[in-house]
Parts: structure tokens; sequence; C-alpha cells
RNA sequence: CGGGGCGUAGCGUAGUGGCUAGCGCGCCUGCUUUGGGAGCAGGAGAUCGGGAGUUCGAAUCUCCCCGCCCCGACCA
């Protein structure tokens, strides 16, 4: 293959696009590999189409390798499946709409979990035939709220989703695995920095959802890492570790205190440093040695409403995602001016044990952080205004109903694996595999004989790879400031070949070049323009990313062309007669 | 959906009520130039996001709408 560049459909452009942040767009943009039609929705120009089939050939060839058979749905779907499994209602906004002539629903798909479950419901009726697993490479439409980054985050995009069907469990934890690993080396060809981290909080099911996060500054998934192990997790899916039970037989008795003015933890902790009746003598408080209180309304699915209160460190947030992910299915909404009208056991920033708990006055569930373990002693609101609770022990003078793990994660917390300090990371998720279970089989009734005859329903796993978006991450993970640096590939060429200067025997030489290359069968892009001025090239080449940079110049004359590495910038002078070879040797590196 | 920023030629931008909407990049023609985004001369390219209004006069002021970007909410 070789591109020209006085022929090929390309304009860089010399200036930042106003309209994009990101590292990946922005490039992705000023080379001509993109550009935008509409909001999240963009064209791939030649280059960048290029580089997109080099990314879907190699999960295609992964998936090969795996032994899934590969199909292809259609993108435009009707109504009546989604509707089985409930989802052309749940899907709500994100779901494209449209009807046909005679006024028929349909759908652009943003899943096929639907189709798949019915594809195979409709050939295949024995354990005999199991387990299978198919997957497409599709682009898919999800009208998101707000697209944002490019290409990192679209409302049209292309995904490979695969469908595992084994007939028990045992199975599809094998399919789950063959999955994961040929996603390993799936990401780990495409050149990406990943992690894996576990998508649930073990509470729910253990290793059932993994994801793969592409590590990136503009990701917009949070995870911790940790700093001493391999653990890694996505934050709503952190277990806080409840530290040992403390021996309390010294603390004096709980006592009340005035203290006036304190509705927050930090006028709370303020007076009581300042006050030489309520100070320590030992060291200062702070606000770890308070307890906060707060108070949720929760709403099931039916969308019944009931106070939650949850007893945490008071220098610790409630972490709403990580709320979300623990009450999941219900979800959970601030306690409103209202709420405290309707129970005014509940004193507004003077909140304490005393009165929460199912037992309790107020009957309001009441749950606790891990940390606040048998022992622990606090202070904490008196349930009256202007007064709080000094020496209250767990335990002793108070418990709970439960304890719930949804404080904020926060850098330098403690490993649940090893105890080493973890630390925040931004990703972007690039792949995601997931166990169903029978949810889909079950709605759509796909069911096979087992070997007794006995009619069992299947059980699914479904695993995705971003794949478009997989474009936009490499491209997020390796660039520098003067452009992007494509792993060999998925890069869109092997050699930038420029041809610099008006000497007719530059062009010619570096002609031959290029054929011979060619013929060897490597993929060439040719800067043969004329009249083009040499600085012009240079920053071209570095802004396409093309890993090896081939210069015919003014030093042929002397009989060298220049070799340069995108990535590190190293440049050698090579023989003409040794180019060839040089090349090949880097190619083959 | 909430908060913030913004919309002028393909791209980046100037222009706070008054002349024919200015500049840079890119594009076209000619001449010169050729190792780090060249020079000179000439040229094409704009319903100033849309609509309504105020005014003798609107890119500029008012109202409504549309769209874009960022943060948050939401999101297989």
């Amino acid at each position: 293959m070789i591109l020209r560049m006085s022929s090929l459909f390309l304009r860089t452009l010399r200036d930042d696009p106003a309209d994009a942040e990101v590292p990946s767009h922005r490039l992705l943009v000023r080379g001509g590999y993109v550009r935008r039609v509409a909001p999240g929705v963009f064209t791939w120009l030649p280059l960048g189409f290029l580089v997109y089939r080099n990314v879907e050939n190699i999960v295609r060839a992964e998936m090969d390798a795996a032994g899934f058979q590969e199909v292809h749905f259609p993108a435009l779907l009707p109504r009546e499946p989604y509707e089985e499994t409930n989802r052309w209602t749940e899907y709500g906004d994100t779901l494209f709409r449209l009807q046909d002539r005679k006024g028929a629903d349909y759908l652009l798909g943003p899943t096929h979990e639907e189709m798949f479950t019915l594809l195979v419901k409709g050939e295949y009726s024995s354990y005999k035939d199991l387990p299978l697993v198919i997957y497409q490479i599709q682009t898919k439409y999800r009208d998101e709220a707000r697209p944002r980054a490019g290409i990192l985050r679209g409302r049209e995009f292309v995904m490979k989703d695969s469908y595992s069907f084994d007939v028990d469990d045992a199975g599809l934890e094998t399919s789950y695995q063959r999955h994961r690993d040929a996603y390993i080396s799936t990401f780990d060809r495409l050149g990406l920095e990943y992690v894996i981290v576990s998508a649930m909080s073990g509470a729910m099911g253990g290793s059932a959802s993994e994801e793969f996060l592409a590590m990136t500054e503009v990701g917009e998934d949070s995870f911790v890492r940790c700093s001493a192990c391999d653990y890694a997790a996505n934050v709503e899916a952190v277990v806080t570790p409840a530290p040992a039970a403390v021996d309390a037989s010294d603390v004096p008795a709980a006592h009340a205190e005035d203290t006036p003015d304190t509705p927050t933890i930090e006028t709370l902790v303020d007076i009581s440093n300042s006050r030489p009746d309520l100070a320590r003598s030992d060291r200062a408080w702070s606000g770890a040695d308070t307890l906060k209180n707060v108070v949720f309304m929760v709403v099931d699915p039916e969308g019944n409403r009931t106070p939650l209160a949850i007893g945490l460190p008071g220098d610790r947030e409630v972490d709403l995602k990580r709320l979300e992910a623990a009450l999941s299915p219900s979800i959970a909404e601030p306690f409103e001016e209202a709420d405290f009208d309707q129970h005014p056991a509940l004193v507004k920033g003077y909140i304490g044990p005393g009165i929460l708990g199912e037992e309790a006055a107020s009957g309001i569930r009441y749950l606790l952080d891990p940390r606040v373990v048998a022992g622990t002693r606090w202070i904490t609101g008196a349930n009256e205004k202007g007064r709080h609770v000094y020496d209250f022990v767990a335990g002793r003078d108070f418990v709970g109903d439960g304890t719930i793990d949804v404080a904020e994660v926060r850098e330098g917390d403690a490993c649940p694996s090893c105890g080493g300090a973890l630390v925040l990371a931004r990703g972007i998720e690039i792949g995601h595999i997931f166990q169903l279970g029978r949810k889909y089989a079950e709605a759509l009734d796909l069911k096979v004989l087992d070997e007794n005859g006995k009619l069992v329903t299947v059980t699914m796993g479904s695993y995705g790879i971003g794949v478009s978006r997989a474009v936009a991450a490499i491209a997020e993970q390796s660039h520098d400031d003067r452009g992007l640096i494509w792993p060999r590939e998925v890069a869109p060429a092997d050699i930038h070949l420029i041809a610099t200067g008006k000497a007719d025997e530059v062009f010619e030489a570096a002609a031959d070049l290029a054929q011979r290359l060619d013929a060897a069968g490597i993929r060439v892009l040719y800067d043969d323009r004329k009249g083009v001025s040499p600085g012009v090239k240079f920053n071209d080449s570095e802004l396409l990313g093309i890993p090896t940079i081939v210069v015919v110049g003014k030093r042929l004359a002397d009989g060298f062309i220049e070799v340069k590495d995108r990535r590190t910038g190293e440049r050698e002078d090579v023989a003409v007669e040794d180019v060839f070879d040089v090349i090949r040797g880097i190619l083959e590196a």
C-alpha cells in the first residue's frame, strides 16, 4: 500500500479546533482522521478509517482465535423483542426510536441481548449444541444525554458484543474466563495501558462483572488501585475493611453537652477544641472523632419512599454513586425540608443515634459505616438543637440495624486486599465482561433439553469491547505535544516517507524506495507533495503519528537517507543502499 | 435535567449602535523560495446560528428558539 499525500483526501489543521478539549479529539480532528457531523456522531476520513479498521481487525482476529463465531445483526430493529424484556420502556430517552411508513415502531439497537437470545432460541434446542459463543462488530446507537470528548463517548459508536450460551453455571464461568483471556490479549495487542476492575460490590456477586478501563486522565470512571498489590476496583465496588473491635471499658459514661451553633462538623470540632471542658488532653479533636448521621429518602421501584439514616465518620461524605450501587434497584433522594417536617424527632444538624433505628423512637432504619465498630467512641448529635453527646460508644451506647459501605473512598485508604495505600485514578471503559445469568433467557424463554430430556433455561454472558472508543483511547494514551504516536499495528501506515526539496533525484529516489517497500508488503504513506516546504511536511508527519519517519532530502547528495523514530525522536542517517534493510529491521523488531 | 462558557468564511479569531464586517491559516493565479508551518502581487470565499422586536440605522440592544463545549446528574 502506498498512500500519496499529493492525492490523499486529507487536510490537516494548523490550529486546534475550538470545540475540542481532550487530546484524542483535538488531535484526531487536527490530523484529519475524523470530522464531526452531529453531536456524538463522526465521519472517519481515509487515515482515520485505516486506523479504525486495524483496531477492528485485531479485535476480530482475537475473537476468532478464541473460537467465537462472528454474525451480523441489523442496527435497525423492530420494537417487539425489546418490549418483551421491557427495555423499550426501561431504556427511556437513550433509545433512538423511529417509525416505518405504516407507523410500526422501530429502534436503532443500543445493544443486542434480545436479538442474540432470540436467534439462538430459533436455531437450537439441545444441550448438545452448547456451549456457544457468537459475536458481532456493530454500530450501536444511544441517544446519550451528553456525548463528549469526540470519539470517546459518541451517540453512534462501534461495539464488539459477544454472548455466551451455556446449560449451567460452571459452563458460564468457563465462557466468562475465555472472554477474559481473549480481552487481555486483545488489549495487550492494541498497546493499551489498562486495569481490570471488578464492577460490582463483592456483596452482589463476586466476579460476575469486570470492567477493562484504559487509564487516562480524561476518563469518566473513577477507580482505585493499590500502591502495593494488584488490587483495582471501581469506586462503587470498593469494600472498606472493618477494623477490629476496640476495648472501651475505660471510656467514661456518655455525657451530653451544650454546643450552641454547631450544625456542621467543622463548627463542632472547633468548639470542642476551644473549650477547656470539652478539649482532649492528648490531642485535638478532628472530624474523624465525630459521628455524622445523614438521612436519605429511599425510593423503591414501586415508588415507595422510606427514610434511611446512615452513620459515618464526620470527616467523610456519603458517596452518592456508592449509595446508589448499594441500594440498587432503589434510588436515594435528598431528605427535604418537607421530610423533616414529617419526622419532628430529627433535629437538622443535631441528629444522633439515640432516636435512630427500627426499634427506636423514630423507627428509621439506621445503618453504620464499617469503621463504626464496637468500642469506638464518638461525638454525635443529642437530638436537641445546640447539644451533642460525648464519649458515645458504639455497641455500648448505641447500635445500628446493620452496616452500609457508602462513605467516599479517599486516596490513602487501606486496600481491602493487602492493607496498602489506595490511589485514585481515572479511566475509560473499553471492555466489560458480564455474567448475565438467566435474565434474558427467562424473559424470552430460551430453553434447551438437557441429557435427561428436561427443559432447562440457558444461562448467558455478555461481553463488550468499544471498538471505536478504543481508537480514541489509544490516541489518548499515545501522543505528545506535537501530535499522535500510533502503535505500529494500528497505525495507518508503517512508514511515513517524506521527500523534501525540489530536486528531481530526491523525488525519484523516494518514489523508488516507496515501490520497494510496498513490494515487500510494507505500508507506506508517501509525502510526494511538490512545492510544500520541508517544515510543513515535518510538522504533518509528527501530527499524523506514523511510528517511523523516513526523510529523503538534502543528504541524498551524500548518499544518505534519514530514519526517524516518531516516539523517541531519535534519528540516524542511513546509507541509501542500506535503507531498505534498516527499515525492515525496525519493522521486525 | 442543573450550573458555567460560547456561536462571525473550511479552520482559528477581531469587531459594545454608524462607512463596503477586519485579520491569520487554508484555498485559487503568477513570480520567487525549499531541512522545521517561506516571500511578494493579485483573487475567490460570510444569509455575522435562526426568528421576532427596538431604532433613521443592529454582528453589536431586547425576547424566544436552535446548536456547540465544559462541570455535575444520568448512562450496556
